[in-house]
DNA sequence: ACTACCCGCGAAACCGCTTTCACGAACTCT
DNA sequence: AGAGTTCGTGAAAGCGGTTTCGCGGGTAGT
């Protein structure tokens, strides 16, 4: 059975009377057509089973009902279920809002790249950017007028939307935690530090240990990536720099299973020899032996924020970046 | 600074000094224009930047270059990370060929519900879904003509274009790993019944047992529903039911982690006590405690897979259903 | 030389909406 | 009553491509 030709404006038009721009202003809210010829207009939609075409549409007005969500091309982005998590938040608010998500995971950053493009090409309506290490594509698409919101505070100019955790908060948090508890030499393993976030919560971490009246030494500290495998790389690092170790914090829940992992591979029971606490709260936080310490940032809400960002921005209404906050989750590796 | 006015094939037909069909012709890999022109025509695009406007081209020829990404709306859908790597599997497969991927979190299966309008709507060339509980919407779509792919086994029309793991594979495998290991009384919790996965997982565990000799008691077989939670709530019937009980196949790994949860606070130790397998070889398998022996389908892979199924369909080729092997991965839980 | 056929190419219709501009009716003011 | 203004509405242009159909030049056959 071939697909019935759906009717068109035209259809619409001759069936209620009236002209084909009476039909367009009617389904586009315009109040200036006649109550009666507008009731003409939807009695004709109704039972004709009227649906509007999109892309006529788009190329009409120059709006195309779709949202990029962009992530930077890392094949390994969606197995932290975080990013899967933000993206189904993100999709909900728009699809809400008669908004559709085209998924975008491509290098990201250079001003003449395929995602630079894209963005340009006038096919989507707006831009949610899931991590960034430099805000230069940012700056550039905005000031091509493209509406904008980043997940993660951005570098340089806060003029850009966006919405992000308490980083610095939740840092913060789990070190005085993990000295509440005894520990003496606490160490770090950051995200990328590339990220705004990382650093935030490099700040929340050297925070709690100035207030304890001394900042840990340098050795204390190490740069991950966000990945598991750099967690166990760190932490066989730090096991080596300091063997006396009773506490790491480490800037995401894979870098704290990865830690956990070497750990106790090395002999070192956690949380009784060395406590960990991670970040995220993501489902292997709680999956994991031991259970693991961590803060908890809520990710579907950080989704649906970023698309209620975009919203506003869309229908031109003011807005504010919106942070959230962060809740200490303790469990059995802290 | 306002973003420039992109170039038209007005304008490249003009410096070109040919018409804008010509234009068409040559940029869509027309071969009959007489190649001094289609010379002309393609330094005019060197040299002015022209980007073809998609838009338009939808339009006017009824193809948009998007495909959606059908997931039934569940928020814990993306916390499986088995989701989020399928799609960056699929993503990257379609705009390698030019295509985008537009996401779709919604409730499926209704012949009359929003996404059954929406890939009617001639908004996308083509849809993947990548979990049904019934064929209904998906036999009808096809009618309508449009390319589908399916990541999962049709229920009922093997004529649906699908990708699938070697689901009854794995779970034999898996069943009969635990039997060399000496499980006198293996179990199995399936994934949800109405996936043809589940399903055909139970298949294999079943005939694992036929060919040892004899068939396992109804109250072995418990169906969950791939979530952690129904993982830990069908572990304590099993201990329940059968206290002797030495081997749990799960049909995911998410159950496998909560099975493993549940028997330890049970004080059963896995695997002296339970042998536990689990199915997918997710991060989680890896980063627990007891690491997971599981069954490992390649999930990156099966997302290429259902990309280039999708590719074939629209360039007309001939093409076959893929069924992606397994692999039994054996670590502590086993 | 004439006729028939083939093929490259251009003009313009078309895809289905949005929006502009002009017209005529209704209303208001003098 | 006449002039001026306002507003609802329709015709049609436009958005930027694709594709159709017809034209004219070239070639082949008789």
């Amino acid at each position: 059975m071939a697909p019935l030709t759906r009717p068109t404006y035209a259809v619409i038009a001759k069936t209620a009377g009236v002209s084909e721009a009476t039909v367009s202003r009617v389904l586009n809210g315009d109040e200036s057509v006649h109550p009666d010829r507008a009731s003409r207009v939807r009695e004709a939609v109704e039972e004709l089973g009227y649906k509007k075409n999109r892309v006529a549409s788009a190329l009409a007005s120059g709006r195309t009902g779709l949202i990029a969500v962009v992530i930077d091309d890392d094949l390994s982005v969606f197995s932290d279920p975080f990013w899967g998590t933000v993206t189904s938040g993100v999709s909900r608010v728009l699809q809400e809002n008669g908004l559709h998500t085209v998924l975008m995971v491509s290098p990201v950053g250079a001003l003449d790249g395929g995602v630079s493009h894209y963005l340009k090409s006038g096919e989507v309506d707006g831009a949610i950017f899931f991590v960034l290490h430099s805000d230069t594509l940012v700056n550039y698409l905005k000031k091509q007028g493209l509406p904008l919101v980043i997940t993660g505070t951005p570098h340089s100019n806060a003029d850009i939307p966006f919405v992000d955790t308490d980083n610095f908060g939740g840092a913060y948090t789990a070190t005085k935690y993990l000295m509440s508890q005894g520990c003496k030499k606490v160490a770090i393993i950051t995200g990328d530090i590339g990220t705004t976030a990382a650093k935030q919560r490099l700040d929340g971490y050297l925070q709690a240990h100035r207030e304890s009246g001394h900042l840990p030494v340098k050795s204390l500290i190490c740069e991950g990536d966000y990945s598991f495998e750099s967690g166990k790389a760190h932490a066989e690092t730090l096991l080596a720099r300091h063997p006396d170790i009773d506490g790491i914090f480490a800037s995401n829940d894979l870098m704290a299973m990865g830690a956990i992992t070497v750990l106790e591979k090395a002999g070192r029971s956690v949380p009784s020899d060395v406590r960990v606490v991670g970040f995220d709260d993501a489902l292997i936080a709680q999956t994991s032996r031991p259970a693991l310490t961590t803060i908890r940032q809520d990710v579907v809400a950080l989704g649906e924020a970023a698309g209620s960002l975009m919203i506003a921005q869309l229908h031109g209404q003011e807005f504010e970046p919106i942070i959230l906050p962060t809740e200490l989750i303790i469990r059995e590796s802290a």
